[in-house]
DNA sequence: ACGAAATCAGAATATTATTCTATAATTTAG
DNA sequence: CTAAATTATAGAATAATATTCTGATTTCGT
């Protein structure tokens, strides 16, 4: 990975749809050689995908919340977790056998349900973290 | 916004590089009319963007933490968070005038010198909770 | 300096994006 | 209920792009 690859990897992360012709005129190269480092930041995985952002409020999803949830065996709440519709991301945390998960719902009544539904079975003790307001939220990595 | 519309929204984050012409064969509509469809997507502001997913690890970024910041007055903390190094999301939560921050870091003690150096001095208090392992991480919206 | 490996530019071709036009479908107003 | 207006559609034409190939150049270790 030189200074190339790095620009081509922000300029991917800036915009995913960016034609490999204009990357080529960013990074001054061929497109020929341009799509091959592409396709080699893909199989290294280090391009591991590409992803659209949407507009959750233009899709009524209006709720984000971030929920601590501490189980009690192993069992297999994580499959549970991963599957809740509106979840979009499940971290296993330092501590207590506890999972952090990141979620998006309509409302807090339809947050509460599924939590109410799908999640306190399963777990002695959740802590639930309301967003309020998001200043900031991207994959982006700065390196 | 028809099913074709959350068709193409699906493909789309799943593949944010995904042809014109193959959605357009995906959602058996002319490349055309796909096309201004996608466009409309974009200028509704439903889709607000397109990022490639990058390997943090590979990028030597091992470390991922959430981390809880009380502050005192309203001090112009939230630029400065969202300005650190690493750091992903910022979010205004309930209670407290309370922020959580997403951030990716190097290692504990990048993680640590940068609470200390940014963070400490703006805030009463902090807790921070260290990811060891991630199951899932998306920004896709089911809907 | 030398050879191997990687990187490069540029040409050729296949595929795609984009614009345009004409037609069909749907909605709206009277 | 009908006509006009709006919107959505397919398909053609062309501009741009992706992709593969070839051969030249550079880089790197020895």
């Amino acid at each position: 990975m030189d200074l190339i690859d790095k620009k081509i990897l922000y300029l991917l992360q800036s915009n995913a749809r960016m034609s490999n012709a204009n990357i080529a005129r960013e990074v001054k190269l061929a497109p020929s050689v341009t799509l091959s480092r592409v396709r080699k930041l893909e199989e290294q995985g280090i391009i591991t995908g590409y992803e659209a952002k949407l507009n959750h409020h233009a899709l009524g999803l209006d709720m984000l919340a971030f929920v601590l949830i501490k189980v009690t065996g192993d069992k297999d709440i994580e499959s549970l977790l991963v599957d809740i519709p509106g979840v979009q991301e499940v971290h296993n945390v330092a501590g207590d056998d506890c999972y952090l998960i990141k979620i998006r719902t309509r409302n807090t009544e339809s947050l509460s349900l599924l939590l109410k539904e799908k999640v306190r079975g399963e777990s002695i003790s959740t802590k639930t973290i309301i967003v309020l307001n998001t200043l900031k939220e991207t994959a982006q990595l700065t390196f």
